[in-house]
DNA sequence: CATGAATGAGGGTTCATTCAT
DNA sequence: GATGAATGAACCCTCATTCAT
């Protein structure tokens, strides 16, 4: 995806710069439609979340956001992407997270990638309300699956480093349970109600993530693939 | 009335017999419904299944739901109170769950506990979609709370025997986190395609549980508070 | 009604009264009935109660409730005749109330009338909710139009007396205005919340029928028909 | 709209015009609902009114009804408003209604209120469903309650000028009296088949209204207060 | 493209009425 | 006759989506 501007613009001959700011405009509205869905999603929920609301809260009129979205579900997955274009920064910013091998190592791994994951969910509220739900209605299921998908990669990547040799099959499934672990602690994290509690809870959370990995390299060791 | 049993029994009054037979078309209907509203939630979740839904599925009119049910969330209410009766059933049919010390007997606490459990779930499509849910909306919320606390006090006191000594706040975090791990896993358990993946689950459920229950143990040990 | 039971009879030989006695019960729910609708409509108004209330109140099933009463408005209807007829006895233990002639006959003959007609009203609450309304929905109308007719009968008789001459239509206009003029005031008084302001009230009523009628006499001796 | 007439107006933004013509289409649109609600409400009566039926009536979706009114009860409100607005019209229409004094003043008085207000009541079939019941349910006694209190208001001053010297207490009562005959009558008026009947009732309402207040202007002159 | 009024199917819920017991 | 669970049409209201301006 770099700079490969090639050939996406249909724009007729000498009007690039109006058609490039409508565009610039509608990114915008786009924008701030993501953002206001967002917020709201994390208030209110998924479900209980109206079209209108968001529209509202974008400042925007219902028939605008129809616009850019075809429906409600593809808001939701507009704003998954985002999230995950997001997550894909953070990843990056990153640096190369070191080849795990050891135990030792194995916690600074899990440090590195849940505490900006956590940061990023307190970050961002409505983060959970699309991923974090472990049953999901159809349409939000269906829009949030790409990205589940793209996530689920980076982590049996991370996971096929950690546990080497293991067949394919077995790193996805260790992959999934760990992004499902994460996912079920992160309302605790997010929902605390002070500070204290919510740090407890981030313990927890590395504490799980952690004490099941080091479970699962040790049975790695023990039962020689 | 006196002995009057002449007659086929169609006593104008007097008689339990018309009286409990009536409750207990009643009670037969409302474990109609019941059931019914079990499989629609399983099926659309909580948010998506209509009233009406219900009521059609167990061969009702929605009139007739309303005789047993003030709304929706009571509906809810009633079936996780009923799920967490039978679960009270189950957790008396073990018996005493042993006293847990070791290692080992915390493998066999884990297996005692979350056999049962995952047996329920599959058993029960419903559950999950009342209890499983990781954010709530209101009406759900509130209609589970009771059950949610019921369900929290048990899992804590197996902890409480398991982390003796450790302060109640860490107890209740542990139970907590704990019934977040299962409610977490249980999805990928109920949504496993084949017998074989399914499996699999069950046993990465146990891994997750016992590592990290072990993990508090051995923090336990580690600062005597 | 008095001893007339004549042929009434439908009963099998031998069995009167069994029949009797199951009439006698009948007529009992009904009643029972009846001073439950009279309650509720009282204190609901008549759209706003429901025939489950009805039957609630009476201490009766509601299909008990239309074994008697084919639907909500025959219940009205038969309430409507029930008033009737008291208003009748009523009538009847007044006596001959005094051929009217001058005003001070028209007080008193105000005063015997309007007397037992305001205590029946604060006696029999559900009356206004059948009679005193002054837009009525068509069931309603239809339910009480007979009773209605009937006291719009006594009241011209009266009218009659006191306007000796007047054609028949001027006599049935004054009636119903007569009527209606009492029917508007009765909420006034049985709406007081004090008694003091009751008392004014029902002085107000006097006031209003009397000063009407007066100059509706005076006005029959100008203009000489 | 300044001067930019030019163009057809298409302006995105910055120009009132679109808001206002927008605006003017809300206010068509309440106005058309209010009309249907007028006119349903006068053949059918408040409770039996259904939303459905007014916005049917208006030509208008059920949920364009509710983008304007929350409720049922708000349509009503908003109608009473309306006819209390268009009753202070004229009002003031009608110029300072003369110092009553004595008796011909008065009929003049009545005349002068009364004309119109059955003319307004003739004109709008709606007003009596929301005004002349003498017995309201609680959400439409509560949607007219600010009307009434103005009407009220009004007829107190008028009856304070007719009754100089008297309490507020009785000037209230007089007034409350007074509304309520009118209140009782409108429907003899509205109600009369022909229009013979009909100028009879007009004339019996006159007499009532006028008798009743002279009568209470007379004992104002015998007791001195 | 923006607007926001308009749509209308559908949801939860009520209640007059029926009917098997 | 009595019962009360059962019925289901209809009500009020919501909201995802459309469309004239």
């Amino acid at each position: 995806m770099g700079g490969t501007t090639g050939t996406t613009g249909t724009a007729e001959a000498g009007d690039g710069a109006p058609v490039r700011r409508r565009q610039a405009r509608g990114q915008k509205r786009i924008e701030e439609i993501l953002h206001a869905a967002a917020e709201v999603f994390g208030e209110q929920g998924y479900d209980a979340t109206t079209t209108n609301a968001i529209a509202a809260r974008a400042g925007v009129s219902p028939g605008s956001l129809y616009q850019f979205f075809g429906n409600k579900d593809e808001v939701a997955r507009a704003l998954a992407e985002r999230y995950a274009a997001r997550l894909e920064t953070l990843r990056a910013e990153l640096g190369t997270v070191g080849d795990p091998g050891d135990g030792q190592d194995l916690e600074e791994l899990a440090a590195d990638v849940l505490g900006p994951l956590v940061a990023f969910n307190l970050a961002h509220p409505g983060f959970k309300a699309l991923f974090a739900r472990t049953d999901m209605p159809a349409g939000l299921r269906d829009a949030v699956a790409p990205v589940q998908a793209a996530i689920h990669g980076r982590v049996a990547e991370l996971v096929g480093r950690l546990l080497p040799g293991r067949p394919d099959g077995e790193v996805a499934r260790v992959a999934t349970v760990s992004i499902q672990l994460v996912r079920g602690m992160i309302p605790l994290v997010t929902g605390a109600d002070d500070g204290r509690e919510r740090e407890a809870m981030i313990a927890e959370l590395h504490t799980v993530v952690v004490s099941y990995l080091r479970r699962q390299a040790d049975l790695a060791g023990e039962r020689p693939v």
